[in-house]
RNA sequence: GGGAGUUUAGCUCAGUUGGUUUAGAGCAUCUGCCUUACAAGCAGAGGGUCCGCGGUUCGAACCCGCGAACUCCCA
């Protein structure tokens, strides 16, 4: 069959992603087998593949891969979560493309525009990720408002809320004046403003006229003012300790705390207090518990509670409250000031900061019996420098909030009556089971939707339905997974949530392992994000260059526990890797197609012998970095064992003479090592592996490398490793010679070898004899006049040639060598020479000291030996 | 402000309990090659104050202390 000159990934990689899904691969039921489970982080249903989703996914279906071929049940779950909020504010924007405003909407037809927007633009990502090669059990995806899945929420929440775990609670939040909502942190945009700081004094409630002069942008919030804040340090108020001032203008009394908070050199250093209308304010407020007194209303209109101004627009308020200060000589003066004001993404008000009602988890129990299993590995965390932040986090752990004022999500299964009680059920149904008098109350449900996180925190369980329906076969047979592979930025969000729900509602950890990535940034180290338009486009990449080589590409430079600096150069190493591979599957077809009979003297050929050692020696390696989730490295290893050491040196040492053709025992043995290497390759480079493995000969049906079993791991002769390498220095070192003597690469030379151990090069001599182009290669004990010379080790290689030789240039190799044996001897001597050494060393690393000086001595004997000569 | 981490070749990183470490790999660079699959290639080479200072030790890239720079998380 004819091969094209390059690898064209785009008319193979289809093809073969079609026939595993016919063939049903990827698809896992439970069996006798030991399963292997991943439940894929799953994406937002707005997303679109990324970096981030790509080196997430690729990680994952090497090991998904690595396990199925390895004897295991391998199942990688799929699935998408809902994302309230990014799916919430897509579907807004598209209604307001469309000229709809949500307010004008139900809840009811709101939503079914957004099932609408899910259907149709939702879940995107999920066949992107088949373009990459991602094997998952496409037919247990999952989606976080599916209706089991939804009922699993419900039910833990109600659980939680039995346990008194689950409780409401004020909390400070972005409301937008405008809408009249809450905004999340990600849609209030922060900009520049001109602001006026104005200086109010408060009077000090002693007998004499003293004042606390107080600096602020916001002097409409004074009727809200609980305290006056000064730092503790700050000398110039320590005679004010523990006293009281009057509000202005409506007289309430307020004391005078102290706090670090308050910065000396700022303002005056003395803060006030509007704990009901300032997040640090209200942190204060709490820690010191202060009063809270809200004096707007949710259009930002002064309230009763502000005694003054009642009704009146908190900017309005601002400019008539100054004016009313002025009048009673409480502003000192005024001077302009820039600050960051945070704006609605949405309306373009100035977001008000807000007292809620909102839904809370108690974390400590929670907490608790999720720590230790971290700490003694029972879940290993790699790299494990993540378990000290998973236990200074778990140590402080605060308090969740659950609710979120949005549609899209799990509506909080909430009721209250006309009297405000609440009423918990997972449904309406339980509701009245459990309370019947209430069928003839009037009850609303809560409003709100439950964050995302508690949806996606029971995954590893739901996907198996573990929580619908309790000790089922599939979730008996999964739980707990294997291994979890995410970025290191939700390992509070989502993780640390994971294997709390874990334990809390199977007392079983969800994971053995956690694998965290490194985090996708540009060359120039910059994070990947659309604002920064930075994130390369992937589908084109997986064009151009092929999955595989966006594999390659981003697993070569992902090292464990470490952010990726991706650069499209490394994609390119990745195609012209899958180019090498094609090359020399191409000559071995060549090979193949002369057809020679078997000459049996050279079964015993060394290279072979050696190839068959090195690649034990490689797959043991491997399956050793595997185990340690060093991903990057086991693909390192492979690739230099395919380009150097199969494509560089094995293939050229059983490479005919020229004009004489191969024999079919040397064809058939590499076309074996071919197959072993796409076998070990394939779980990083499924497609060139599949297609090469195709190539290689006809396959029985059903006879694929993505279902093709590992054999056990042997272990390889270790002399005939160092014969290879002993083997591989001469020919460096001669080529090296060559090089700088400028002998042709393949003039004749004949060599002269004064060694004391002849007997080592018995194997390895006919491959020298090629490999040199050497007419003759004989063992001397007297030097050769008028020579090369090599060292290597303590051997002298003296090489004549018809060439002129350059004696400088090997003076200068000769003698460069010689320093630095000489500097090493010394440093060697001076630890011998040292008693102390002698006496605490241990044994064995004396007698290595003593070799090393033993050879470093004979090694300097030999140079200045063949110096000598020159 | 609190916490975690990083610092080794031009770049990105390995370096297991301190002892063949006078420190490795990939990429990049330089030199020579269109050598019967591959110039998206072959052969070879050069390149390091292991962030700084101090300490422990017979011995430190590695352990301890102080400092510097950078990154991330939480507020």
């Amino acid at each position: 069959m004819e091969m094209t000159k390059n690898y064209e990934p785009g008319s193979i990689e289809p093809g073969w992603y079609q026939h595993w899904m016919d063939k049903g691969y990827f698809k896992s039921i439970p069996d006798g087998r030991e399963p292997y489970t991943i439940t894929m982080p799953p994406p937002n249903v707005t997303g679109f593949l990324h970096m981030g989703h790509c080196l997430n996914g690729t990680i994952q279906d090497i090991l998904i891969r690595h396990a199925r071929m390895n004897g295991k049940n391998a199942c990688w779950v799929p699935g998408m979560d809902h994302a309230s909020i990014a799916t919430e504010a897509k579907v807004v924007s598209m209604l307001r493309e469309k000229g709809i405003k949500k307010s004008s909407l139900s809840r009811e037809t709101f939503l079914e525009y957004a099932w609408e927007w899910k259907e149709k633009y939702g879940g995107i990502i999920l066949e992107q990720l088949k373009k990459l090669g991602c094997s998952a059990d496409w037919e247990r995806t999952t989606f976080t408002l599916d209706q089991d899945y939804s009922q699993a929420v419900y039910q833990t929440f109600v659980d939680l809320y039995e346990k008194g775990l689950i409780y409401r609670g004020k909390r400070m939040i972005h409301w937008d004046v405008k809408a009249k909502t809450a905004l999340s942190d990600e849609e209030v945009i922060y900009k520049e403003t001109q602001s006026t700081l104005y200086y109010v004094q408060y009077k000090v409630d002693t007998t004499n006229e003293e004042y606390i002069q107080i600096a602020t942008v916001r002097p409409e919030t004074i009727p809200g003012d609980t305290a006056i804040c000064v730092n503790p340090k700050d000398k110039r108020y320590t005679h004010l300790h523990g006293k009281y001032v009057f509000v202005p203008l409506i007289h309430r009394r307020i004391p005078i705390i102290t706090d670090e908070y308050v910065e000396m050199d700022f303002g005056t250093g003395a803060l006030k207090i509007t704990p009901a209308h300032d997040i640090n304010d209200y942190q204060i407020g709490l820690k010191h518990h202060l009063d809270i007194v809200e004096i707007l209303n949710e259009d930002g209109t002064l309230n009763d509670a502000a005694e003054i101004l009642i009704g009146e627009d908190r900017f309005d308020a601002r400019k008539k409250i100054v004016a009313l200060l002025e009048k009673e000589n409480h502003i000192v003066k005024t001077e302009p000031y820039a600050n960051q004001i945070g704006f609605s993404e949405r309306t373009d008000a100035i977001i008000e900061p807000r007292l809620s009602m909102q839904w809370w988890v108690s974390m400590k129990k929670l907490a608790d019996p999720a720590l230790l299993p971290v700490l003694k590995n029972e879940i290993n965390f790699y790299p494990s420098k993540y378990k000290n932040l998973y236990r200074h986090w778990m140590e402080n752990i605060k308090d969740w909030c659950i609710s979120r004022q949005l549609w899209w999500g799990h509506r909080i299964p909430a009721w209250y009556d006309d009297e405000g009680q609440i009423y918990v059920a997972e449904n309406e149904e339980a509701l009245f089971k459990k309370y019947p008098e209430l069928k003839n109350k009037n009850l609303s449900r809560d409003e709100d939707v439950l964050d995302t996180w508690f949806s996606s925190w029971l995954w590893p369980m739901e996907v198996f339905k573990g929580i619908s329906s309790p000790g089922n076969a599939d979730f008996t047979y999964y739980y707990p997974t294997n291994t979890l592979v995410t970025a290191p930025e939700i390992i509070f969000f989502w993780v640390a949530r994971m294997i709390m729900a874990g334990y809390a509602f199977e007392n079983e950890k969800p994971f053995k392992d956690v694998y965290f990535t490194g985090i996708v940034r540009d060359k120039a180290g910059r994070k990947m994000s659309k604002s920064l338009g930075n994130s390369p486009d992937l589908l084109g990449l997986i064009d151009t260059y092929g999955a595989d080589a966006v594999r390659f590409g981003i697993i070569v430079s992902s090292p464990a526990g470490n952010d990726l600096l991706f650069d499209e150069s490394s994609l390119e190493q990745g195609r012209n890797f899958n180019n090498k591979i094609w090359n020399v599957v191409k000559l071995l077809k060549i090979w193949e197609a002369q057809n020679q009979p078997s000459d049996t003297k050279n079964i015993e050929n060394f290279a072979i012998q050696w190839f068959k050692n090195r690649l034990l020696e490689s797959k043991k390696n491997i399956a050793d970095q595997m185990q340690h989730f060093q991903v990057s490295e086991a693909l390192k290893t492979i690739y230099s064992l395919i380009w150097d050491d199969f494509c560089s040196w094995y293939i050229e040492w059983v490479k005919p003479a020229q004009g004489k053709s191969i024999e079919k025992y040397i064809v058939d043995q590499s076309m074996i090592f071919l197959d072993e290497l796409m076998h070990i390759l394939h779980p990083f480079m499924p497609f060139i592996t599949e297609e090469i493995y195709h190539l290689v000969k006809e396959r029985n049906e059903g006879d694929d490398l993505c279902i093709k079993q590992s054999e056990n791991l042997i272990d390889p002769d270790i002399l005939i490793l160092q014969n290879g390498i002993a083997l591989k220095k001469i020919i460096t070192a001669m080529r090296d010679l060559r090089n700088k003597q400028s002998l042709k690469a393949k003039e004749e030379v004949r060599i002269f070898i004064k060694t004391e151990n002849e007997k080592q090069f018995e194997p390895i001599l006919s491959l020298l004899h090629k490999q040199l182009y050497a007419t003759e290669i004989s063992f001397i004990r007297e030097p050769v006049k008028d020579a090369l010379v090599l060292t290597i080790e303590n051997d002298h290689f003296f090489i004549t040639t018809s060439h002129i030789i350059h004696n400088e240039s090997q003076r200068e190799d000769l003698e460069k060598d010689l320093a630095y044996q000489r500097n090493f001897l010394a440093s060697v001597l001076k630890k011998l020479q040292n008693e102390k050494f002698i006496q605490h060393a241990k044994a064995e690393v004396i007698a290595l000291e003593q070799k090393k000086h033993d050879d470093a001595q004979a090694r300097i004997e030999a140079i200045e030996a063949s110096l000598k000569l020159l």
